[in-house]
DNA sequence: ATTAGCACTCACTTGCGTTGAGTGCTAACG
DNA sequence: CGTTAGCACTCAACGCAAGTGAGTGCTAAT
């Protein structure tokens, strides 16, 4: 499994998947001795790349055609032998220019964001706002719509807004609902929200007896305004770039790929997983459980503020994705959102 | 132009578009005599493809195969033979369930009823939310988010929220932001965005030396937050629908059509024709101006609330479109959502 | 005016030989 | 013993020709 490659036999393979990557056609042994400048002959590297077949890094469409890299083949390629080269400054530039927001709400800046990631590596670009639950508390505001029908908007630490309509049995006026907001406005900032909901539940249980009336009714309605989290949005960009990749002609992988850049639950799933995690990670192929993306890899890095709102962004591409380039892309688009998210704040 | 057709060649022009919109084959004269009960020789139908030929009506892919509608050969049918069947009960119903949007704020609806659309047309829906200019206010908040940034919300009678981010050249505090913020919502609500920023103007201008301090920066601020109009946001479903039809097999038509799907400013565009206009309208192949959805159809209704906010929503999908069908369900969608927009307010 | 008959058109399919990139094996080489 | 030249073999891809059939368009008969 851990098969130790000798020097040669790792030149061989980055060969062939670069130039897979390059080319999305089979290498042959001739094409590889011409390009790179081994100093061997087509036999040799055509006994490498056997070697190579039976360890499972390589495959062969056909007896008579060139070898393709396998997924395990991409992987040891990512984990081994790629060297993640410096963003160049000209991307970095076009990023941070890209990048001036000024004027613009975080759903704007979310998308915007999408769209620099899809635009400069030239695959698809997704972007996930932070989850709620995540975020600090900065404002809760009540606006009565109707009879009993009041929205409820939210405002984080970091800009984020978000809105909502409950229906809490009661009637309030939009006076009461002031009053109401401004209690809330001034007790509760700072906290995560789920420290707001932890407060509000201790509060509510253990001192009612302490509270007046207003602060009651304040506490809960919070309680049912905070109910259920509030799924980071996810925004999509350059969905077409997809279709320009050459592993993605049949009609059928088209439809399937499509489907599930359509399907935000999915995408929520596929980003959610590398929340947690430091730092960019790699899915490649089947590796990334959800059997949605088959052919696809997923390079993707969490980015958050000072202040702990934490998101997900990342590139999806083929397997024969242009890694070496994409990863200095993603790593340097999550810090530059982080440092977005502390601007705004 | 307006040649007047004979019954005859009508209710073959009409077999001839509902076989074609069906099958998406050529339609030759013997399957018309199969199909539908004319008492015709296939001959007789000849004569008359050709007559329709000529007219403008019908084309030939080639010479040995059977005829196809031009797009003024669809336009003929829409206008004048089809007849706009009442929607089955049961898509009512089911879109009347769909349409429980019990605890949904208005970003979730508008992706919802795009939903729909697309679901039960089985074609790509559209829905562009009311812009702003056109919606009447109901409340203005402003947080502040870092010196001299402002987060400045509106909330519109009918429930919708955006917020954009301004920078006023003053550092308000939190504190000013409440007295102004509630200034203002003693005094504007009830008015469309439009005559607010009339209002403030007139007020800035004639009565400048009335004004205390606070009401001079409170209308200075709502007059920046105002400056620009924020387009109303539009919101596509089931794109791969549209990858689903025959007409768009081949790679370049997808990627254009993907492409168009994919901006937001195209799709605006597009939708804001019909903004103005009352009722269903319906752009057929070239007819509608927009070259990009070249082989495409659109169909579109206005939708509004009785207090006046105005958006549009439709679906697009290839020239053969089954036009009896979907007309229908945008012309219900669309009264469906202005009932929505009144309850919520 | 309608229809049967018939020659003609033309995309599409099928089969078949050709081509050429590329492998895999073997035997020779340094 | 690792490396290489040589060579037979494989197999998708291409091009071509013949065959197929749905469908037209014209003419002459009804």
């Amino acid at each position: 499994m851990g098969a130790p490659l000798n020097e040669r036999s790792q030149n061989i393979l980055e060969a062939i998947v670069e130039d897979y990557i390059q080319t999305a056609e089979p290498v042959g042994s001739r094409a590889i001795t011409k390009r790179h400048a081994f100093d061997l002959s087509p036999a040799t590297v055509r006994n490498v790349m056997a070697d190579l077949v039976d360890m499972g890094f390589l495959a062969s469409p056909h007896t008579s055609a060139g070898r393709i890299p396998t997924d395990m083949g991409y992987q040891y390629y990512v984990e081994s032998l790629l060297q993640v080269r410096d963003l160049p400054e000209e991307f970095r530039n076009s990023m941070e220019d890209g990048a001036r927001f000024a004027g613009k709400n975080m759903e704007d800046i979310m998308q915007e964001v999408g769209n620099l990631l899809s635009g400069i590596s030239r695959y698809t670009g997704l972007v996930m706002a932070p989850r709620f639950k995540s975020t600090i508390f900065r404002r809760i505001e009540f606006v009565r719509l109707s009879q009993g029908r009041l929205l409820v908007i939210f405002v984080s630490e970091s800009g984020l807004v978000q809105n909502k309509v409950i229906e809490p049995g009661i009637d309030f006026s939009q006076r009461e609902l002031e009053s109401i907001t401004n209690y809330l406005n001034h007790r509760l900032p700072g906290m995560t929200i789920t420290q707001v909901r932890e407060r509000i539940a201790v509060e509510l249980r253990e001192e009612k007896s302490r509270l007046n009336k207003l602060q009651k009714q304040a506490f809960e309605l919070s309680d049912k305004a905070l109910q259920e989290d509030i799924a980071g949005q996810v925004y999509v960009a350059g969905t077409s770039r997809m279709l320009e990749q050459p592993e993605f002609t049949s009609h059928d992988s088209m439809m399937k790929i499509m489907r599930t850049l359509e399907s935000k639950q999915q995408l929520v799933d596929l980003l959610d997983s590398s929340q947690s995690a430091a730092g960019v990670q790699i899915f490649i192929g089947s590796q990334s459980s959800h059997a949605t993306i088959e052919g696809c890899s997923l390079i993707t890095a969490p980015f958050s503020g000072q202040k702990g709102a934490v998101g997900t962004l990342g590139v999806i591409g083929p397997v024969r994705m242009n890694y070496s380039q994409v990863i200095p892309i993603v790593d340097f688009t999550a810090s530059l959102v982080g440092r977005i998210l502390d601007r705004e704040s």
